[in-house]
RNA sequence: GCCCCCAUCGUCUAGCCCGGUCCAGGACACCGCCCUUUCAAGGCGGAGAUCGCGGGUUCAAAUCCCGCUGGGGGUGCCA
């Protein structure tokens, strides 16, 4: 059976490059009937918070991520404190005296004579008394593993393809810190050895540690899983996606408006393209359908934020259903201090969905639909001051009256006023706009007249002429 | 510096594995027209890539090989 996993650490809100990642590897385990499992990577006590770890987990359920097993490794210290034993019994690994301050003079002087730095092995070749002597006296210690000589690591990636990388780059490295947590590149293959992980889907910037996490698997007599390494995702500069390019995380978007399904299926598609030409959009079902890493990209990709907006406009206008848009509009509507019934948004909803891109737009530009008072631009309030703005909406007012306002009615009623008044249907239009929305553009006038109830419509008129008095 | 990865319109990409059908297709953005009471949406059309550069191989290369350049990532007792 497939089993894939996604192991974030709790650090921050979840980051778009992750939320992709999250999901190419969710996808893969569901289009293989597989396991997808989630394990939060806790061992940096310094940086990791539970505060961080429950929006992650919230945003990855707003996405629509669903796990099936879920681990902590900060609850699982017991089991990588018997493997680090394990791989210094077999001699695979070692306790380290060396301060950070001795190990920062090697890293300094490698630096000035200009060759890379590695661990130079000094306490490779610790007698067991030493070791004794130096453990009795109190010194912390750190266990590093030992890397073989002159090895060349190959494995075949299922994205990047041939990769080897010779293991003399780098050094012995930490596997257990002084203050004995375990370190990164050695639970990772701890964990996915015994969660039974046989493939590590993650970004490209792991290539590096692979090699010594194969050797760690290799240590350890486990089974070593398949590989695919995501290309990561670019900033308009082409430099990694981060906070200096503005919003990164899932958390941004959903506040701003747009909906889970639409970055889903966006996320998806950056990196990513499937069999079939043509079509961009797709539901999660189809997308599990149809996901194979076969069709990633191995290029890293630009994000393009002008595109998602649009693809989350035709979540809105398209393929929502409009009760669901509904459910997702109304708190954002609640956020911004309106109050109105579901019924009556989603008649307005009906009518206009078709006009904006983000649920934030959306409530900026429906604004004529549930504000209690209008303001005015200054070009509303020129329009209204023109000298036939007056007669047209005193006209209008009279006309109004009798029988129910609807879209039909009101541009009956405007050709009449243009007709009576002998003005351009412009003029009519512009005076109605101004008088019921405070702007010049923006939704039509028809759709408020039928939608808005009379009185408001009325009401909203004779605030106008009030206005000018 | 060293190691690794990558390279098709501004951006996301198809095509590359199995050379000819590609003087390179789609989408976003852009421009124009139509629709229209405005702004959007929608419809139609346009512009935009000598396939990073230079060498090969071949009758034929975006597609195969080599070199270069450019970009990205890594180089921690972070993950």
């Amino acid at each position: 059976m497939v089993v894939s996993r996604f192991a974030p650490s709790p650090t921050g809100y979840l980051h778009l490059g992750n939320a992709r990642t999250a999901i190419f590897s969710y996808l893969f385990a569901r289009h293989h009937r597989g396991k997808f499992i989630l394990r939060v990577e806790d061992t940096d006590r310094e940086r990791s918070t539970k505060e961080f770890e429950e929006m992650l987990l919230e945003d990855l359920k707003w996405l629509g991520i669903e796990w099936d097993e879920f681990y902590r490794q900060s609850e699982r210290f017991d089991i990588y404190r018997e493997y680090a034993e394990k791989l210094v019994q077999s001699g695979h690994a070692y306790p380290c005296f060396c301060t950070v301050e001795e190990l920062e003079e090697e890293r300094k002087r490698a630096e000035e004579k200009g060759v890379p730095y590695r661990y130079s092995g000094k306490c490779r070749a610790l007698s067991k008394e030493e070791v004794e002597e130096f453990k009795r006296q109190g010194k912390p210690y750190t266990i590093r593993f030992r890397v073989p000589d002159g090895r060349v690591v190959v494995f075949e990636d299922l994205i990047k393809g041939h990769i080897a990388i010779n293991v003399d780059d780098f050094g012995d490295f930490v596997i257990v810190r002084s203050d004995g947590t375990p370190t990164y590149n050695f639970v990772v293959v701890v964990d996915d050895a015994l969660m039974g992980v046989t493939h590590v889907i993650r970004g490209e910037d792991h290539i590096p540690n692979t090699p010594k996490q194969i050797l760690i698997y290799e240590a350890l007599g486990f089974e070593v899983p398949k590989f695919a390494h995501l290309p990561v995702i670019l900033g308009e500069d082409r430099s990694k996606l981060s906070k200096r390019h503005g919003a990164v995380s899932v958390r941004n978007y959903r506040e701003e408006g747009y909906l889970s399904p639409a970055l889903f299926n966006f996320l998806c598609l950056l990196g990513w393209s499937p069999p079939e030409e043509g079509r961009e959009i797709f539901s999660k079902e189809e997308l599990i359908e149809l996901f194979t890493l076969e069709g990633v990209n191995s290029a890293p990709a630009v994000f393009n934020k002008e595109k998602l907006r649009w693809m989350n406009g035709v979540y809105i206008r398209e393929v929502l259903s409009l009760d669901r848009l509904v459910e997702e509009f109304m708190p954002f509507l609640e956020r911004a201090g309106y109050r109105a019934d579901k019924e009556y948004v989603k008649r307005v909803l009906q009518k206009t969905r078709d006009s904006f891109d983000t649920l934030l737009e959306g409530v900026e530009r429906l604004r004529p639909f549930f504000a209690e008072s209008l303001s005015y631009s200054e070009e509303a309030m020129a329009v209204l001051e023109n000298q036939h703005s007056r007669d047209v909406l005193e006209l209008f007012l009279q006309k109004v009256q009798e029988g129910q306002l609807n879209s039909q009615k009101v541009k009956e009623i405007a050709k009449e006023i243009q007709r009576e008044l002998n003005l351009k249907a412009k003029d009519v239009w512009h005076a109605l706009r101004a008088s019921l929305t405070g702007e010049l553009e923006g939704v039509g006038v028809d759709i408020l007249c039928d939608v808005m109830p009379k009185e408001k419509v009325v009401e909203r008129v004779i605030k106008a002429l009030t206005l000018l008095g």
